[in-house]
DNA sequence: ATTATCTATAGATCTATAGATAATGC
DNA sequence: ATTATCTATAGATCTATAGATAATGC
């Protein structure tokens, strides 16, 4: 591998790898020392325990996942816009890091003292933000600019929206044999199709 | 557990307890032995291997997942009626399974050999409702009925909007201390939420 | 006789650590 | 001296099977 970065490096990055692929469990400390190309022991000897090494690796993705829906777009634009711009930014996060999706699930639910400490600490940092949120869209459904629905159902629509062809890619993969330029267009697409039902879905009952 | 059941039965019921909930990789042949009351020795009498009994739990999991998905309803109600009733079905039956999804999404992902043997086999044998789904919703389109949407990607959005609320209730649940009753009407919501979601995403565009 | 169940164990993991040796920094 | 890396191994799994014993069916 990449002989300009120091091992412990070198091994956080191939465990990244592996951890995303297969998920905690099924990853071995003697997987990710071979794949790094060194001694077993020497993973043990920078991370000290396994479940350290993932925990750092899970929490920075975790983190990255939600970055985009826990900053705010103070630009002037009508929140109908700033929404779908937020959603787009987060497909093309995505679309640059594929397991993601998979990876929080997978761990997020097996897991429950991951779970625990980490929905609590989320939740807590990111009050203000979703209160801010909140009360944009809930002014947008009086104004009659948006069809009524929770901040939270709106929430979840937008990230199943966002994460499931990362889910189900590997499915459509095993079926259909696409090259990557096949896998980069079709992303593209379900980028569009996903940002517009979204969008279809919250236009206000014509009267 | 139940005496009136046999232990081949009841090994098939606790192993089918257990994968549900931890996945096929974090249950052992010995805890579904303890958990059915007999010998870790006897699991592997009467289904050889841990993957065989796996195996048939999976696949009907799957093929129960998939069922109303892979029937005809043959009421002479129109297209967009039959499918909100399909959904609805749908997700009636995840809140009786909800650990389906995930085990599905786990699996089907983790496991190169039993994806690719599954995914051709419902390809297969799922071809003709698949054609006669699309023909129609085609139609619709044309007709204007429907926002022009691949059926493909109609699919996709529809497992998206059943699954998701079951993928995320663990982290709810460790955030809010919900009881049964508080479940039971937020999966009542969200299903509700789902399928209007769904709706209003296809109304086609006001002229 | 046949089927169901148990005990015992081989052989293959896997994590974590102890303790030796090699490389580096002052 | 300190830090990085290795060898070796303890101790805890886990799956699968061989072979003994108990239960059942004729």
């Amino acid at each position: 591998m990449n002989k300009d970065i120091n091992m412990e490096q070198q091994i956080l990055q191939c465990a990244e790898e592996l951890f995303l692929e297969k998920g905690f469990s099924l990853v071995s400390t003697t997987d990710i020392a071979k794949k790094a190309g060194c001694n077993q022991a020497l993973v043990h000897y920078y991370f000290r325990t396994k479940e350290n090494l993932f925990q750092q690796i899970f929490q920075e993705k975790f983190t990255k996942f939600l970055y985009i829906f826990t900053t705010f777009d103070d630009s002037d634009e009508p929140f109908i816009t700033r929404l779908r711009k937020k959603m787009e930014a987060h497909f093309d996060l995505l679309i640059q890091n594929r397991q993601i999706p998979f990876m929080i699930i997978n761990e997020l639910i097996l897991n429950e003292n991951r779970r625990n400490k980490l929905v609590k600490s989320i939740y807590n940092n990111n009050l203000d933000i979703y209160r801010k949120f909140d009360s944009e869209l809930q002014e947008e459904i009086k104004k009659g600019n948006i069809r009524p629905i929770s901040t939270l159902d709106l929430l979840i629509n937008i990230v199943s929206m966002n994460i499931i062809i990362f889910i189900i890619l590997p499915v459509l993969e095993s079926q259909f044999n696409f090259d990557n330029e096949e896998i980069t267009e079709l992303l593209k697409q379900r980028k569009h199709e996903a940002v517009e039902t979204i969008m279809c879905s919250l236009r206000p009952e014509k009267k």
